[in-house]
Order: C-alpha cells, then structure tokens, then sequence
DNA sequence: TAACACTTTCAGGAAGTATTGAAAGTTATG
DNA sequence: CATAACTTTCAATACTTCCTGAAAGTGTTA
C-alpha cells in the first residue's frame, strides 16, 4: 500500500477517535468503528488489536458496543471459526443507527425526568417559575425527540432535500 | 420554600448535570447552568458555591465556561462590586447557542479534516474505496452542518412547526 | 474426555479530567 | 497609596474513565 494513503488513513483513524471521545463515545471504539468503515474485508478481534495496538479485552469489550450500537456486525466466514466483524457502510444508514439509539438511551429518559420533576414539585404557587422552565424545556425535548425519530425513518433522499428546500 | 419544590430543584440540577457529563459538557458545568436556569435572581460565585459546595476556582472556571457558550451572562448590580450571573432563560435560544457553538467547534473542523485526509490520499487506484466512503461521509456532514447553521439563525415558530408538518 | 481455539469477564493499574485552595492579580475605595 | 473587595490562576490532588492481561468460560475437534 503506498505511502500517502496509509498516512490518510491513519490520520482519519486517529481523527475519528478524537471525535469520538468529545461525542462521548469513547477513543478506542471510535478508532475501531473508523478502521472498519475503510477497510473493505471483514476484520477478527485479533486483527484489530494488531491494527491499533491494543489489549483483547479491550478490542471485545468495545467490539461489543458498536454491535450494541448497530454500527457494526457479527459476520461468519466459512472455514473460519473466529468471528469476524464488518461495518455498515452507507453514512445515511449509520447516521439513523446513531440517531435513534441516542434518542433511546439520552433522549427519552430526559422527558421521563423533567415529567418526574414537574409531578414532584407539585401546583403550589412558589412552584410557577420551576414549572414555566421545565415545561418549556419539555415541549421543546419533545418536538426534537419526534423529529429525529421521524428522520431517522426514512431514505435520506426522501427528506434532507425536502428540509433543504423549505429552509433555503 | 416547600419540600416538594426544594427536592424537584435539586433532582433536576444532578439530572442536568449527569447530561453534562454525557454530553461532554462537564457535570459542574451542567449544574451551574442548571441553578441559574431554574432560579430568577441573578446570582454570585460564592451564591453558586454555596449552592452546590464547590471551590472558588471550580466555580470561577466553570461560570467562565458558561459565559463562553453564551448560555449565561454576567449582570452588574448596582451598590454590588460583585459579578452576578444570569442565565439565558429562553429554551430555544438556549437551543441555537449551542447549536451554534457545537457547530463551529466540532462540526466545521470535521470538515476541514476529512478534506485534509481526502488530499493526503490522492487520486491513486489504491484510494478509490477509501475516497468513496470519506467524500460520502463529508457530503452529510456539509449537509447537516448547514442544516444545522440555518435552523439555529431562526425563530422557533418560523422553522419547526414547518419542518413537522413536512415530516406529518 | 482431553486438548484446542476462541471469547468473555473483571480486578488492578494507567491515563485522562476536573476540582481544590492558596497565592497572585486586579480594581475600587477612602 | 494602602487597604479592602473581589477575581483569576495554577500546581497538587482527587476522581473518573478506560485499558490491560490473566483467568475463567464456552464450544469444537479428535
């Protein structure tokens, strides 16, 4: 492989697991999520471990959460009785994964606090202020939890040169 | 002030916070905003210490941050030589400044590195695979990131109820 | 069932991040 | 200009998060 391609690839690499740890998803996944989005082949744990020098339990462990993640999957390869793992490789496609997943596990639970706070504080009167923010900051929750989930629902040709459209 | 609203105040400042974290805002951070977010006066480093027994430099710091992403701003009161600090307390503009400040710190640089990668990699045949999905991954990224940047410059009245009918 | 090939788990340690508290810096007041 | 009121900085430290590597677990083959 010839010399500047490795180097594009080691620096998208490293990049990704930046982005990676500021998206609150941890350097090593993201580093494992970005050498499988541009390797063609399917990869074992071993091969990931070698490709980015690290432990195998670390390379299971976050091998695991992009499967959690759907980012990734388990692949079977005839002949071979390690498990190899493969990325789902259209962005849009990975783009919904991540939408909906963090809709589930941060958004969803963040309308179930604010509703439990507001039922906590109750309708006394010292309460109007609390409540005016907290219903203001659940309506507009909803109205985005309802719109990534609707987005991350169709082709993305069926709704970004819509949304594009309107806004232009 | 009544138990019920005390406790609902104190639930939604360590939720708020353990958003923070996730989001990789910083838990202190969160709670600040939170405090200042739910409470009417204006307040002062050493009301917000009190408040949630943390250091002056802590506090400093972190009302510093604050003011950085716009999110809260510092107030002079007359016959007070203290800095006092007030939170924005408009849910969608709270919305747009961090839209805005998460675009221009972690979006745009995407961009320009992915570029970067793109023209390390050349036009070699080795690099065709690899160019494929980066050009892909740019594209909707530029496409978000604008997305983004328009929604965030409007009105919320102008702008989402016209997207959720569109998405009906 | 024994040896093998592979995966998962987890206690302990390394690396990274946030906080403290005291000292230095700044600005206002008499 | 000296003192007081307040803010900022930063080295040391506490905390959290992540990774390692060895051991245990699981399933396969001969």
């Amino acid at each position: 492989m010839n010399n500047a391609l490795q180097e594009a690839r080691d620096r998208f690499i490293h990049f990704w697991g930046e982005m990676g740890s500021k998206w609150g998803v941890g350097k090593t996944m993201a580093q494992i999520h970005a050498v499988l989005m541009i390797g063609e082949e399917p990869l074992s744990t071993d091969d990931i471990m070698n490709e980015l020098g690290i432990s195998r339990g670390s390379a299971n462990t976050n091998l695991r959460g992009l499967v959690d993640w759907g980012l990734i999957r388990r692949v079977f390869i005839k002949g071979e009785r390690k498990e190899y793992f493969q990325s789902e490789k259209d962005v849009w496609n990975m783009f919904c994964r991540i939408a909906r997943e963090r809709k589930k596990r941060e958004i969803e639970p963040v309308i179930d606090t604010l509703q439990e706070c507001l039922g906590i504080a109750g309708k006394e009167k010292g309460s109007v202020l609390f409540r005016e923010r907290l219903d203001q900051l659940l309506d507009l929750v909803k109205t985005l939890d309802y719109l990534l989930g609707k987005i991350a629902q169709q082709e993305r040709n069926a709704v970004i040169p819509r949304i594009l459209k309107l806004l232009a």
